[in-house]
RNA sequence: GGCUCCUUGGUCAAGCGGCUAAGACACCGCCCUCUCACGGCGGAAACACGGGUUCGAUUCCCGUAGGAGUCACCA
């Protein structure tokens, strides 16, 4: 057994879902466990479906994920090039080669005779050959006058095929199910089926790695290699990612792209584990893995079958503990962003806001609403000054924030120190001298700091943030409040 | 519709003839706690159905049902 190669070829149609990165990660994974190559090769034969800028992303990707490969655009090799476009005499050179062999044919039909033909026979359309029983002298004809043409394959209509998949098993068809398929288009370039056969084998593939979707069309792949005598690939199909129940991941209905779930704050390491837990299973209860640890941990007997659906929630709960795992510095370094956008010009301490919502943040992009109230205390409703677990009402949280007020006013200790640690004990204190529960100021305190029902820290760790002066300004706004209320 | 594939809790999944059928997310409850979050403890929740094979089936075989894929000059 030689070398293991396989290799990730996208076509540039569009964004990177999250099915494609999926398989990118597996073909990676089955090449690097086994210490072979892998290969990037760009699919871009069709030329109406090309998309400005498609590439980039494929490769943007690819780096920000860490998946790197041997060969491929940009990088070079022994078998290039990697990109189907600047390769297409290649295609046209085998398909004639099969033509020799009596594998392949050339086919003038127009497209509106296949249409009408399709609509005829209706679901079960294969193509009537009609243009196999042309005579050598009719083909050469046709082909002096330039008439557009396609080579289609000769597909035996006698007898089953039978290939075997490394996760599915053996699969087998009959023969006559099977479409005479078009190898080389009207404009000369190959179909996907064929140009992926042909530089398959000439980039040496080992493995064929690719959805499912595929499986069905794989018999004629097998009769293709065979018609060359070519060795036949390991095959190995991957279960697809389903938005729900019924339906596929896909970049049509606007689901998740890599680069959009990067935009809502998930990092990439989260998103790469997440997804390579989705149809692979190492066997245990091990959830964490980094690529590294999955060069060395994958198997492809981990590899599913059936089809799983992407839930948000788990990848989520995944990027949250990524984060909760982040150091300080780092954390600080990706939120900075997002407290900024929350802060303005408010003068808060970006270290320490950080360090407040580290644990409570689950993705990036939840963090500008958790703290905005740093930047300006928010309308509220004084509602949320009666809480019966904390055993506070409007009453009691009056009494508790003038209290408060006054001892901030008296205390000039607070002044020189004011921390959370140092307000914390003042206020218990505080609240023991007057016979209150610590809640009955602390919650009050809280609420008038935040104007909030929930908040990331609590009463003492935002007044520390918010500094004495707001501390203040905003104890006397939740008194004038509560005051006005309760007198009218 | 033909062909092919798939089927363990709501979701991801372990299991590869004998188990009280793991674990995780989500959910619920309790605890911790200056709210929330984190953390700790506990709970509810599954082998699609019917036949075989076998001493014994979640596991093997065959049906049924449900779901998916595919039947393009798209990949």
């Amino acid at each position: 057994m030689g070398e293991v190669r396989t290799r990730f070829a996208p076509s540039p149609t569009g964004f990177m879902h999250i099915g494609n990165l999926r398989t990118a990660l597996y073909e990676y994974l089955i090449a690097r466990s086994q210490g072979g190559k892998f290969i990037l090769r760009i699919e871009d034969t069709d030329q109406e479906r090309y998309v400005e800028g498609a590439m980039d992303v494929v490769y943007d990707t690819l780096k920000a994920t860490g998946i790197s490969y041997d060969e491929g655009p940009g990088v070079g090799g022994d078998y290039g090039p990697y990109i189907q476009s600047e390769r297409r005499g290649i295609y046209m050179e085998y398909a004639r080669q099969l033509i020799e062999k009596g594998a392949a044919y050339y086919c003038f039909c127009t497209k509106e005779r296949l249409d009408s033909l399709r609509e005829s026979e209706g679901a079960s359309f294969t193509y009537d050959r009609h243009c196999l029983s042309l005579t050598k002298e009719e083909v050469e004809r046709n082909l002096a006058e330039g008439k557009p043409f396609v080579i289609r394959q000769k597909v035996p209509r006698e007898g089953r095929t039978t290939f075997t998949d490394v996760v599915y098993g053996d699969i087998t068809v009959d023969n006559d199910t099977l479409d005479d398929q078009i190898l080389i288009k009207s404009d000369g370039m190959p179909t996907y089926n064929f140009a992926n056969v042909v530089d398959d084998h000439l980039m040496k593939i080992t493995h064929v790695v690719r959805g499912n979707e595929y499986l069905s069309s794989t018999p004629k792949y097998n009769i293709l290699y065979q018609s060359f005598g070519w060795d036949i690939p390991v095959y190995i199909h991957l279960p697809s990612i389903m938005k729900d129940a019924h339906n596929k991941l896909s970049k049509r209905n606007g689901d998740a792209s890599f680069q959009d779930l990067v935009k809502k704050g998930y990092l990439p390491e989260a998103i790469l584990n997440y997804i390579a837990l989705l149809g692979w299973s190492p066997g245990g209860t091990r959830e964490f893995y980094t690529l590294k640890e999955l060069e060395e941990d994958f198997t492809i007997e981990g590899l599913n079958k059936s089809p799983s659906i992407f839930d948000t929630e788990k990848l989520k709960w995944m990027n949250a503990e990524y984060i909760r795992k982040l150091s300080p510095e780092d954390f600080t370094a990706l939120a900075r962003p997002y407290i900024e956008e929350a802060l303005g010009n408010s003068a808060c301490d970006i270290g320490k806001i950080s360090a407040l919502i580290q644990q409570r943040t689950e993705i990036l992009t939840d963090i500008p609403d958790k703290i905005s109230f740093f930047r300006e205390l928010p309308e509220y409703s004084s509602e949320i000054y009666c809480h019966k677990k904390m055993k506070t009402d409007r009453e009691i949280s009056l009494r508790a924030l003038k209290l408060t007020r006054d001892l901030i006013l008296r205390n000039d200790e607070l002044e020189h120190e004011w921390t959370s640690p140092k307000l914390y004990e003042a206020f218990c204190l505080l609240a023991s001298e007057n016979e209150m529960k610590n809640s009955q100021i602390l919650w009050p305190v809280r609420t008038a700091l935040s104007g909030r029902e929930v908040s990331p820290g609590g009463a003492t760790e935002l007044a520390e943030i918010l500094g004495r002066g707001e501390t203040m300004k905003r104890i006397e706004a939740g008194i004038s409040k509560l005051e006005k209320e309760l007198e009218g």
